[in-house]
DNA sequence: ATTTGACTTCGAGCGCACTCGAAGGTTTAA
DNA sequence: TTAAACCTTCGAGTGCGCTCGAAGTCAAAT
């Protein structure tokens, strides 16, 4: 365990956020209250950074900040909020699942209609289970 | 070709969005000007329809309305729009893809996370190539 | 001694993508 | 004829996630 801590615009970088985003996080109650050194400077452990990553793992996965504020109260109780984070990741990381599903039929669609221009055709009918029966429109 | 139309509450349902956000995008220009009836109320044909429908693909997969903006005027130049259209479908294509991509690396660092908390052990270092050297911290 | 630059707090402002409310018109059914 | 259901336009409001500016402190460099 070493000592090691970063500056607020240090940790900004490695973290590649902006420095705002560190202070809003932490106002917001996503981080705990940072250490300070003697001039009252914000110094980020190991610690802190790791917890910056994991949120923004989750944020990049699609979770908001309501859902990231959950998580965060859960990092507060030690070990004793073990269980419950593992469910929350596991349920993100079915939603995410899920998501990644969507959006590969999505593309699925849309790679139809590349097909049909690819063809200089003029629209024709596509199937589409999502919306609507009148998928491939005149587009 | 039928001269089948829908009214706006219709059209609304069968492309599961709300009647304002049908009326929104008309207003910015996403959609053409739908034809009204003789009582001035809107009808939206098959074609309207399907440019609602790969209106909502791309911004299901993360098009942002400036991006469906030149989808759609190219829309309105007809055959002569086909190969920009196929360029930015094709564009956009290769941005989700590698979207996707960027969610399956966090989904996997997420599941590290999920092991470790399943084999209930404190923090552990865990590689991440993403923005920080301390991808695993005490979280 | 002064300037530079990084930091502090606080509250306000912004861009996005809707979402809604007000005020009114028309059609249909009781 | 009166009410319900649906539509119209317009501009204002909302929630999210930042993003910024003001005003000030502090420490190192010149």
């Amino acid at each position: 365990m070493s000592a090691h801590t970063l500056s607020i615009k240090q940790a900004a970088i490695v973290s590649n956020v902006s420095v705002h985003t560190l202070r809003y996080y932490e106002r917001i109650g996503l981080l705990p209250p940072i250490a300070r050194d003697a001039n009252g400077l914000r110094r980020y452990s190991e610690r802190d950074l790791g917890a910056v990553n994991i949120l923004l793992r989750l944020r990049d996965t699609g979770m908001s900040i309501q859902g990231m504020k959950q998580f965060a109260s859960l990092l507060t109780q030690g070990d004793d909020g073990i269980p419950e984070r593992l469910l929350l990741l596991e349920q993100h990381e079915k939603a995410v699942r899920e998501k990644i599903r969507e959006l590969e039929s999505n593309l699925e669609l849309i790679a139809a209609k590349i097909e049909i221009y690819k063809k200089h055709k003029n629209p024709q009918i596509i199937p589409d289970s999502h919306s609507s029966q009148y998928a491939g429109g005149t587009s």
